[in-house]
RNA sequence: GGGCUCGUAGCUCAGUUGGUUAGAGCGCACGGCUGAUAACCGUGAGGUCGAUGGUUCGAAUCCAUCCGGGCCCA
């Protein structure tokens, strides 16, 4: 401690010398006056003190938001905030934001708190400008994440033993838990909407919504049951929406394999050699289901002599698989052959003894790795689907639900895909066909939830089709597409990004083998497996949901709920059995247009506004506009507004393994809520948003000096009523200035609004705390509101502006600052309230500017023009050591005749006011503006500080005249 | 690899249809004040506008390529 306090000693003694000696200097006369007649100096000092109007005020310096956010929630869930927030834009024009429901897993992360915030923003703007503005705030309660997580719970053993409805009855459980701690958070975040009753997928009404809309669109043909490969997770046992495959390097056999032609092709058949095509692959297991080989058309073929054969590949890729097979002395033959001609070819399957396979061509072949022969199993891939359907080629599937060969796997019938590679490698090359084996690492999609890698495999699905509908009925890739230009997408980019993915989408597989979710609803003929499925089915089946929820499903007979005599079209059985898949969970929130938007009485569809990140053009915004224009051939949103996603200071997104993450949570309870909405707004959202300490620092200062300056603003106001307001024409011209600039201010801010353009809102308004009145008009108006008398007409003036200003501002920053300009709420004088108990309550301010604005604001851009250069000089005067505070300074301002002019209309008193020195004077001259700093005549007035003649009072005439009255 | 998108001072943002030495606030440095005081005021230093190459009399602004991010796909 003692070397502390040295250090801290020479550094003190290290100052410059002149700052060391005036500080020094105070110091002595300080000293000095005590020692001689301090005791009345100081008593005169405080006299004086006591005869002004210092700016007094309970409203706290330190926000301490953390410990005083929670009472202003309890306020407003006492008056019951959501309710009359509605109440009192009760004949309104609707505004209906509707809630993208998050999923009913795990606390809120800034991505969700941001959203969450940035609507509360966009529902609290619209209802403080008199929209009804709903909000209800929603769940997405079904789906794998939980299940899966309910059965990691229960453990193998446990769950053996779980019926499917005690499954679904836990998983309810769970994701109702998260219900609830989410509804906790975002409220806790200031959030205001109908946590009493939100919407949650769950719910039989919500539930029946999706059979509605099911039934719809069968009727439509968009909806059929077929075969196509799809992402199986063997783990999970289920098929995978692209949104739940996660893509990782993964270590893989790297195989070329020679498939033999039943016949050598007439180009190397002169060779008496066998001649093979050679594939390459990355996948051994999805061999037993080789249907045929694919080509590019285009592209030259040669054949390659290999000791005693001859394989055939692309001829770009011959020195590539060379060296990867590590041939010695091959030998390229002649002819080249396109790839087209090789088309129809038939080789030998190389798994089945006695099946062909046949060569075909396709586009999607890649010549820059493999042999330019793909192996196809159009069972086992997209690319390979497609160009099976093309050219009529059969689909076998071998492999089972949990990824074992059946019979169809031929020697390898019973073994798991994964164990079966190494098997296959090591029996292809007994076979003698295998050219070469290795090892490869690559990008493979893995199970988001179960980490594993997938397999593709065609299994019977469900699916909304893109391009087919019944008769008359147009197509949902058509319709969506004319749905998408019916929407106002902002940012401007995102249609093109809407349209682009609806436009190239495949087909929509609904299908999950889950248990916790909305079943299929359709039922098949138990004894011919014709789907049963018609209009009276679909209403029964709604209603039961409705009455009893989907659970129903699950522990009803059919009989007991279908109508009586429902059978089967084809062969007229009555034997009935549900489908077991359940319906992919981007439906079910999807169709909350109608299970939300339509069932209840407070809001419409089409909603006014969905409003999520980007990545729910692929999610949220395509499943509720497919489900919308496929039962109603229409838009379920009027605007649809995305935000960029949360990335870190470095714009890098936020993860755990970077250890970049940061939690709203603590924010909030560092902080506090309005820190993170502030920083929210701030943030430019039609790009990513980064977050980080310093941003949050940042930001908190920010919020400091908003804050200050309500304080300031409140401070000024303690002995002010509405009724001793100056009428504006009565007002000297800075304050009219004041209330121009004010209306200009409200004007921009509500455009930004309007605009959606929060961060501009933010800008205005800080700038304006900052720059407008904190650096120029509330430091002017110091003098006016502390030294003026209480009830002159001067300081009036000021504390009508004052009071003006806070009203105005406290509503403008509500929507975004809405815990801090509820607690400025609250400090305002009762008769400033309007009779508003909440900020929320109170409305949209209108600033009306005075009648002369559009001169003010010409005149004093000018003037403050002036002020910079002359707070400039006097900068270089106190550096000087000539002058300390700027009262002490007389300043004569040489100015072009046309801005001189300008600043004499002022008046050389109202200069002096706004300058805050002792006098000014001006004078005609010069092209541009120079200030030259003096020292002020007269004495400082012991009471006001300004420098002055001094009256017989030892004090300004002002001051003296003050305390006469007093 | 493909679609969309972003990259202006340490931070958050402005930069109108391409046109003079690229702006603001914060932060920082320095100073003032001590009647907004864990406040307030002022001055100043910070940017080859991601890089390169084009178009142009002139480009942060238009074009191309590249580098580095993000979302969504493969």
């Amino acid at each position: 401690m003692h070397a502390a306090a040295q250090a801290g000693w020479y550094r003190g003694a290290c100052f410059p010398e002149r700052a060391s000696s005036r500080r020094q200097q105070r110091g002595t006369s300080a000293l000095f006056l005590r020692a001689r007649d301090a005791g009345e100096r100081v008593e005169a000092a405080m006299d004086y003190k006591s005869t002004m109007n210092l700016p007094a005020t309970e409203f706290p310096m330190r926000a301490n938001l953390a410990a005083r956010e929670p009472e202003q929630l309890e306020f407003w869930d006492r008056i019951d905030i959501y309710r009359k927030s509605l109440e009192a834009c009760a004949g309104g024009e609707l505004f209906v934001l509707h809630d993208g429901p998050p999923y009913a897993n795990g606390h809120i992360h800034m991505g969700t708190a941001f959203n969450k915030v940035f609507k509360d923003l966009v529902v609290k703007y619209k209802s403080m400008r008199g929209y009804l503005a709903p909000y209800v705030p929603g769940w997405d309660c079904h789906g794998q994440p939980i299940e899966h997580q309910v059965e990691k719970d229960l453990g193998p053993e446990r769950m053996k033993e779980t019926s499917q409805a005690e499954l679904r009855r836990l998983c309810r459980e769970y994701a109702m838990r998260f219900v609830g701690v989410q509804a906790e958070e975002f409220q806790r975040l200031g959030v205001r909407g109908d946590f009493d009753d939100p919407y949650l997928t769950l719910t039989p009404a919500y539930e029946a919504g999706n059979v509605r809309i099911f039934a719809e669109m069968y009727r439509r043909g968009m909806v059929y049951k077929g075969a196509k490969p799809i992402h199986w997770c063997v783990r999970c046992k289920t098929a995978l929406a692209e949104a739940e495959i996660e893509y990782a390097d993964e270590t893989s056999d790297s195989i070329y394999v020679e498939f033999r032609f039943m016949v050598a092709p007439d180009a190397w058949a002169d060779r008496g050699l066998p001649v093979s095509i050679l594939i390459w692959t990355t996948t051994p297991w999805t061999l037993p289901a080789n249907v045929a080989v694919t080509l590019s058309a285009g592209a030259d073929h040669v054949g390659v002599k290999v000791g005693d054969r001859v394989v055939v590949l692309a001829e770009a890729l011959v020195e590539q698989v060379a060296a990867a097979a590590g041939w010695e002395g091959h030998e390229v033959l002649a002819p080249r052959v396109k790839g087209g001609e090789l088309a129809g070819l038939k080789y030998a399957q190389p798994i089945h003894e006695g099946v062909e396979g046949v060569i075909i061509t396709g586009d999607h072949v890649d010549l820059s790795t493999g042999t330019g022969a793909v192996h196809t199993a159009p069972g086992h891939g997209e690319e390979d689907y497609l160009v099976g359907i093309q050219f009529g080629l059969p689909m076998p599937m071998p492999v089972d639900d949990d990824g074992v060969f059946d019979a169809g796997g031929g020697p390898f019938a019973g073994l798991h895909v994964w164990k079966a590679n190494p098997v296959i490698v090591e029996w292809l090359g007994d076979k003698g066909v295998l050219a070469a084996a290795g090892k490869t690492s690559h990008s493979y999609p893995h199970c988001w939830r179960c980490k594993q890698p997938v397999i593709f495999r065609a299994t019977e699905q469900w699916f909304v089709a893109m391009d087919r509908a019944a008769q008359g009925v147009r197509p949902l890739r058509e319709g969506a597409l004319a749905a998408i230009d019916t929407v106002d997408w902002i940012p401007g980019w995102s249609i093109n990004r809407i349209r682009s993915m609806v436009a190239d989408r495949p087909d929509w597989c609904i299908s999950r083998q889950r248990a916790w979710g909305v079943p299929i609803p359709v039922h098949k003929c138990a004894k011919c497996g014709e789907t049963v499925a018609n209009a009276e089915t679909f209403e029964a089946v709604a209603r039961l949901f409705e009455t009893e929820g989907a659970d129903a499903w699950f522990t009803k007979a059919p009989s007991a709920y279908l109508p009586a005599g429902t059978a089967c079209p084809r062969c007229g059985g009555t034997d009935l059995v549900p489908e077991g898949d359940i319906v992919d969970v981007w439906w079910e929130s999807g169709v909350s247009h109608t299970s939300v938007l339509d069932a209840r009485p407070e809001l419409r569809r089409p909603a006014e506004l969905y409003l999520e990140g980007s990545d729910q053009h692929r999610g949220w915004f395509q499943s509720a506009l497919l489900t919308s224009v496929g039962a109603y051939d229409a838009a379920p949103y009027r605007a649809v507004l995305t935000h960029g996603f949360i990335v870190d200071g470095d714009g890098r997104k936020m993860s755990k393994s970077l250890g970049n993450v940061i939690s709203p949570l603590d924010v909030v309870a560092k902080s506090g809520a309005d820190i993170v909405r502030l920083w929210a707004a701030s943030a430019d959202y039609s790009q990513d948003v980064s977050v980080s300490d310093e941003i949050l620092e940042r930001t908190s200062e920010a919020y400091r000096r908003i804050r200050n300056t309500f304080r300031f603003l409140l401070s000024n106001l303690y002995d002010f009523e509405p009724s001793q307001a100056i009428a504006p024409a009565d007002m000297p011209e800075l304050d009219r200035y004041a209330l121009a600039r004010l209306a200009g201010l409200a004007d921009d801010v509500t455009r930004f609004y309007d605009e959606w353009q929060f961060h501009r809102v933010h800008r205005e308004i800080y700038d304006y705390c900052v720059t407008d009145l904190s650096a120029f008009y509330l430091d002017v108006l110091k003098d006016r509101l502390y030294s003026d008398a209480a009830g002159s007409p001067g300081r009036r003036s000021a504390q009508t502006v004052v009071a003006e200003v806070l009203q105005a501002l406290v509503r403008l920053v509500a929507p975004i600052l809405t815990f801090t300009s509820e607690e400025v709420w609250r400090f305002l004088p009762e008769t400033m309230r309007g009779g508003a108990e909440s900020v929320q309550l109170a409305g949209w301010p209108e600033v009306a500017a005075p009648g002369d604005a559009g001169m003010l604001l010409a005149v004093y851009a000018d003037v403050l023009a002036v002020r910079d250069v002359v707070t400039k000089a006097l900068e270089d005067a106190r550096n000087a050591g000539a002058v300390g505070k700027s009262q002490e300074a007389a300043v004569r301002v040489a100015a072009p005749a046309k801005v001189a002019a300008t600043l004499r209309e002022r008046g050389a008193e109202a200069l002096a006011e706004m300058f805050i020195v002792g006098s000014v004077e001006i004078i005609d001259g010069g092209d541009e503006v120079s200030v030259e700093v003096l020292s002020a005549s007269g004495e400082k007035c012991p009471r006001c500080w300004n420098h002055r003649e001094l009256s017989a009072e030892g004090v300004c005439e002002r001051c003296a005249a003050v305390l006469a009255a007093l």
